[in-house]
RNA sequence: GCGGGAGUAGCUCAGUUGGUAGAGCGUCAGCCUUCCAAGCUGAAUGUCGCCGGUUCGAACCCGGUCUCCCGCUCCA
């Protein structure tokens, strides 16, 4: 594994990614993919799409778009869940969720009155009315109406959005930093996670947007018109690719946390009940899409969640060994009937299927999986690059992607560009152009032209010599093992299919 | 957001006590034709991140600002 420096610039070196507008100094956790990256990016995506989509028949996919109904994201939980009220302990440097530091005062107090209760019950014994013990105490009920008061007030204000009220009611309550035992606090900020923008171009009539924050929430909305339209039946899938927006607090490395990201997802629908098989299902099969590039078993692993978001009753990241350690590469989560419900319950629309065998309706329970594009471009990315030294001690730094994966399929190249060598090898590149991303070099020395395109991670090279004029062969030179054979110019294509089509990698799946 | 470090050619980096910029690699053109970078000749490319200040004069000193990296924090 190279180090993580190393691996951006060469990815701004030859034309992987760049920073955003970079001639204005670019802009914060914003990256543009250049001519090779946005073509490896571009071949990732479709290699899940016909994994997910074109080998399934019961999953289709579809194109949702960016800007979806404001009351979508109520629906979802995310103006709840996204909108986080924020302090800073100026002694700790610490930062803490305002709301959360309340409700753990409230615990703390809670704890007290149980303590309470129990003491309360040693001394009663067997006569102890734990109910009427809890409401006619007056210590307990002390406690109690001290709770309430405090989670009303906190809910009050956070409803007003009246963060200084937040504030007063932590400096009231002697809320101390667990890490400082200091008093010294910011003022409460808002964070909002979602990207806000107005739709409409005046301003009096323009309505409030999000740009959505996660592309699950089209395919949510869009299913019963794609199970109707569809004629789909329970178990089916509906994928989706495409940008979602987080507006991240601290967006960093590079771009595996960027404020505009791609996803790449599906939601899986099942009969309730049977969540739990699919989970694991679709784990497994997750897991088996990522074996099959060959990148190695030991560097993924799974990690189940302890601790659930709003919807889920079980999620597990699938982790990938990255330049600065294992990190969330992909989610598969079952999101129970979390999302449909809850737009049924916004909208006032039905979506349930009708389960013939069952002779019931029922809203569907959902299981999703979910990888992030730039995550897995910055995954296939970092593991192949190599600086590697060869037996005669010399260097080499190759970019070993998957071939299935690398933007340029194959390089064709004159040995010399004199005697008729460039016209037989542009009669190779037109003819293997309609199936293979195919390059052409004919400057320098042939060797450098191969460390050239080691760098650019072609895994083939193919060399056009004197004696190709006279039988028709060239010789064709593997990426990785620095090999070369002699191949009939008519085996070419054969060759190359049985190399590089995607059926060869995804046959396993 | 806090703390630390850093921004000079496409990349990696020099640049002395302030005197208006260099190297290596890469790129381009040509020569040479030789199957694994570093042969020869020539060339292009910089408002020294940006703005302001001090100074006769700033890549260098001062202030501000933007961006990147590391750690903390936050997030799925």
């Amino acid at each position: 594994m190279t180090d993580f420096k190393k691996i951006i610039s060469h990815a701004k070196e030859y034309g992987f990614v760049f920073p955003s507008s970079e001639i204005y100094d670019g802009l914060s956790a914003v990256y543009d993919y250049a001519q090779n990256g946005a073509a490896l990016k571009k071949n990732i995506r479709d290699y899940w799409w016909k994994a997910m989509v074109q080998l399934h028949s019961n999953i289709v996919g579809i194109d949702a778009a960016i800007f979806m109904h404001p009351t979508t994201w109520k629906a979802s939980g995310h103006v709840d869940a996204f909108n986080d009220p924020l302090i800073d302990n100026k002694d700790s440097k610490k930062r803490y969720r305002a709301d959360v530091l309340v409700e753990d005062y409230c615990a703390k107090i809670e704890v007290k009155m149980e303590k309470e209760v129990k003491k309360a019950a040693k001394r009663f014994g067997e006569t102890f009315d734990k109910a009427q013990f809890i409401s006619t105490n007056p210590r307990v009920v002390g406690y109690q109406d001290k709770i309430n008061a405090i989670l009303k007030r906190l809910g009050q204000s956070l409803e007003k959005e009246d963060l200084a009220d937040v504030k007063a009611l932590i400096e009231e309550l002697e809320i101390a930093c667990p890490e400082s035992g200091s008093r010294n606090w910011t003022d409460v900020k808002q964070f909002n996670l979602m990207f806000g923008t107005k739709l409409g171009a005046s301003a009096e009539s323009a309505m409030d947007l999000y740009l959505r924050p996660e592309t699950a929430q089209g395919i949510f909305v869009n299913f019963l018109n794609v199970q109707k339209t569809g004629r789909m039946k329970i178990p089916f899938g509906i994928a989706q690719t495409g940008k979602a927006f987080r507006n991240e607090i601290v967006a960093r490395q590079f771009i595996f946390r960027m404020r505009e990201f791609e996803q790449m997802e599906m939601q899986f629908f099942v009969p309730p009940g049977t969540q739990k098989e699919w989970y694991e299902k679709w784990k497994e099969t997750r897991l088996k899409w990522h074996l099959s590039l060959g990148m190695g078993e030991d560097n993924y692993r799974f990690h189940d969640h302890e601790k659930l978001a709003h919807y889920a009753d079980a999620a597990a990241d699938i982790e990938f060994k990255f330049p600065f350690g294992f990190k969330e590469l992909e989610g598969i989560h079952s999101r129970t009937d979390f999302d449909l419900s809850s737009h049924e319950e916004f909208s006032g629309k039905k979506l349930q299927y009708f389960d013939p065998e069952r002779n019931e309706n029922y809203v569907p329970y959902v299981v999703e999986t979910s990888i992030g594009l730039d995550r897995m471009f910055l995954a296939t990315f970092s593991w192949a690059l190599r600086e590697e030294t060869l037996e005669d001690g010399s260097q080499r730094t190759v970019l070993k992607l998957p071939a299935v994966l690398a933007p340029t399929k194959v390089a064709v190249l004159p040995l010399v560009k004199k005697d008729g060598l460039p016209d037989l090898a542009h009669e190779i590149v037109d003819s293997l152009k309609w199936e293979q991303a195919v390059a052409y070099d004919e400057k320098d020395a042939v060797g450098r032209r191969y460390r050239r395109q080691d760098a650019l991670g072609t895994p083939y090279c193919i060399t056009v010599d004197h004696q190709s004029l006279e039988d028709k062969t060239v010789t064709l030179r593997d990426r990785d093992s620095m090999k070369q054979e002699r191949i009939a110019i008519k085996e070419l294509p054969a060759y190359l299919d049985a190399k590089l089509n995607v059926k060869h990698w995804l046959k396993n799946i």
